[in-house]
DNA sequence: CGAAGAGTTGAGACAAATCAAGGTGCGTGG
DNA sequence: CCACGCACCTTGATTTGTCTCAACTCTTCG
């Protein structure tokens, strides 16, 4: 991969140029079709995967048999961090899938460990971006706590419109509503009833996986009524 | 304080003898009773608290004036370390409480930062330990999606019970039952029905704040039904 | 003794899951 | 081109889990 790319690249850019070298000949590009199952759990436990563009569902399965997801990732967005210390067996392992078709590059959880020993910026940028991943865990925590179904909808909706800075706002879910209700606690049914609520409620309508918000402002107000933080509270997307 | 101290205070103990000089010139001891206020919004957002004995609790209010609780800290669990790299807008402050009479140390997150940034074995340390609790922060959401209340007390109660490495097990709640209740996501009528399937389902009992767990694996059988891990799953308390 | 705080219990309301039945859109094979 | 199957989504009926409100007990502490 060429050297530029890591330049712009999360927490990478902050890399030395010497480590970028280093890291160059470490890590493997890859391309995945939709659908493609990118890491199983032994390979989650060894793999650092960087998602270059696209949609990655890490997910597990309970004892008795339901998918539980643990994240869906973006753009820059990586998994494999939380291996840098653990032994064998203490891994809490998962399965990353691709739901949309994905770029990604892959190393070694260990040879990347290396990396950010040697490297104070590196390591520094890394906990950075740690740190906010868990600030946006502590926030789905508390909105499980105290938002409802269709509020925890609107809010997700929310956090994608945010890319966006206008007051009428149309986009295309990036992926289906199953696994959009899965992903926010709550099964398929339900959030069919809850998105109902959230348009009878606010300026917001939904046609196919086409969603137009009429007004930013409305829906903020039905979402963020018992939340702890003031709307636009510019958490990413995940 | 004593240097020696720090040299046994968790993530703290792999800090170079420089650096262990200079924390020792930079952290403040305190003393307080059950109940008092030792972090208002304000303060909580530029310093960095470590908990050397005791319980304390951290918490917000929602819009709607709710308290909510962020966490409860015990023995060596700290707080701050998610302002390392926060502009002051961005902040997400809390209040802290103390739950039982405790004994803390705290110093400023912008010191704090200094120290990490100049010894990387200490910088390591601390990631170690972020990713810990970025764990814990990952099941505490999958329970909320698949533990119903009864079940999320017992998992509360088995990671207290994992202490000991004992068949039968007897304690007392480290907090009052109205605290854990909410700190469970859950209200406490909710806790004290619960609580009481709890006691119907496998041979546990309470009487007062003490909890008599007459056979671990009858409590695990029915809390991690559902769970993508297997007990005994060695978890922090919090 | 009385007041206050913590905990429990019951009744009713409400939210969400489950179970069951349809609907819609889409690609494939005839 | 149509027909079929299938995946995805929606809707309705019912059940389950949790919250809310209110009443009551128990303990503690002045």
């Amino acid at each position: 991969m060429a050297l530029s790319f890591f330049s712009q690249c999360g927490f990478f850019s902050k890399i030395s140029p010497k480590n970028l070298e280093i890291m160059s000949s470490l890590v493997k590009q890859h391309f995945y079709k939709k659908g493609t199952l990118i890491l199983n759990y032994e390979q989650s436990s060894t793999t650092f995967l960087y998602l270059i563009k696209g949609w990655v569902k890490l997910f597990k399965e309970s004892s008795d048999g339901k998918e539980v997801i643990v994240d869906i990732l973006n753009n820059d967005h990586y998994c494999g961090e939380q291996f840098f210390f653990k032994k064998e067996h203490e891994n809490d392992p998962y399965k990353a899938q691709s739901i949309s078709d994905v770029e990604v590059f892959t190393m070694s959880i260990s040879s990347l460990y290396q990396l950010i020993s040697s490297d104070s910026h590196l390591s520094a940028s890394l906990l950075q971006d740690i740190l906010r991943k868990q600030q946006h865990l502590n926030m789905e925590v508390e909105h499980l706590s105290i938002q409802n179904s269709a509020q925890r909808i609107g809010c997700f909706i929310l956090r994608l419109s945010a890319l966006q800075d206008e007051e009428k706002i149309t986009f295309r879910l990036p992926f289906d509503k199953g696994l959009l209700a899965s992903r926010l606690s709550m099964c398929p049914e339900t959030f069919s009833r809850a998105f109902n609520t959230l348009t009878k409620e606010c300026e917001i309508t939904m046609d196919g996986n086409v969603i137009h918000v009429n007004n930013v402002n409305s829906v903020a107000r039905y979402v963020c009524e018992h939340c702890t933080k003031v709307f636009p509270c510019k958490e990413s997307i995940n």
